[in-house]
DNA sequence: AACTGGGACAACCGCTCAAGA
DNA sequence: ATCTTGAGCGGTTGTCCCAGT
């Protein structure tokens, strides 16, 4: 296997880094900043790949980083997030200010391992189900009730996310639930599985999932569904006080007033922002089914 | 004391994507 | 439209340390 085409230089050298080498770094970035990776080893007097000195930097001499163990409510926010987005660690890593997604990754691997050694262990993180799906039946008959309730409907469903998303707290009219990139449509346990495939007003009802990639501000977004924001129902993996919190300022944010926590009303694991009069005119041009949603008949 | 296996962390590799020429 | 380049991402491997034998 050759070296990655930036490596391609001969003395380059590799493995871990000195305290001198980190300081050079340090250094130079500290003073001049890192316009371009390439040039960085270079400038700063290093035997390194523009690459490697990138990661250095970004895992490890950051001034910003955080080290040390990782608290619960940071676990508790891992699983919720992997729950839902999968291993895009970098995401989840937007999430934990100061962490980085490599350590998270290393922190996931070494407690899967410990998971799969262990898999009747009662202690130690919650598990997916514990977290964001204690009732699976309800669930289901809630978003099987969401269809039924835009199928009843005489609105028709023409709205489609406008793609300049980010003028808006909620960019997309849509207003129906969504999970983030794979996951769009599924809700997955461990006994069933529902899909919007086959829920045809439901799938049509779904936006396109490449229109929103990177395009929103995601400090204005609920946390589990960065750039995926239902103006209707937001579908999180919800149980723990962090995620409440966050999505709480985001919707103080939005200056919204009605949120209607899972564990009260709906199945745990929904955020469930009701239509309510006094936001008429507040929200994206939307034509949503009419009535409250889904609580209407 | 020496060895070994596992955990934690650091770094590398290969790939994708976006921006610019 | 195509190519090049650099940044970023996720998977994988390497290294060190420590507890157990």
């Amino acid at each position: 296997m050759g070296h990655h085409s930036c490596c391609n230089q001969q003395k380059v050298k590799r493995g871990l880094w000195s305290p001198e080498e980190d300081e050079k770094l340090v250094r130079y970035i500290t003073t001049h900043g890192y316009g371009c990776w390439s040039e960085v080893p270079e400038k700063a007097g290093l035997q390194r790949c523009g690459k490697s000195c990138r990661l250095r930097w970004i895992n490890y001499l950051r001034p910003d980083i955080r080290r040390g163990r990782f608290t619960q409510e940071e676990e508790k926010l891992i699983i919720s997030l992997h729950s839902v987005v999968g291993n895009r660690w970098a995401h989840i890593a937007s999430h934990l200010p100061g962490r980085t997604d490599n350590e998270i990754k290393n922190y996931w691997n070494s407690w899967i391992k410990k998971k799969i050694r262990k898999p009747n262990t009662s202690s130690g993180p919650p598990t997916m189900n514990e977290l964001i799906l204690p009732s699976p039946t309800s669930c289901f008959n809630s978003l099987n009730q969401m269809e039924n309730n835009i199928m009843n409907s005489t609105a028709t469903i023409t709205s489609k996310p406008d793609q300049t998303a980010g003028s808006a707290i909620f960019p997309t009219p849509c207003p129906f639930f969504m999970l983030e990139g794979d996951n769009v449509g599924n809700l997955q346990n461990s006994h069933n599985i529902w899909s919007a495939a086959g829920h045809s007003q439901l799938e049509q009802a779904l936006p396109p999932l490449p229109a929103f990639a990177g395009n929103v501000d995601s400090t204005c977004l609920p946390p589990l569904i960065d750039g995926m924001a239902a103006a209707g129902m937001v579908l999180s993996a919800m149980g723990d006080e962090g995620e409440a919190s966050c999505s709480q300022e985001c919707f103080e944010k939005s200056e919204l007033s009605e949120w209607v926590e899972a564990d009260q009303q709906y199945p745990a694991g929904f955020f469930i922002w009701e239509d309510d009069p006094a936001m008429e005119g507040q929200l994206p041009a939307v034509s949503t089914p009419s009535g409250s949603f889904p609580s209407s008949a």
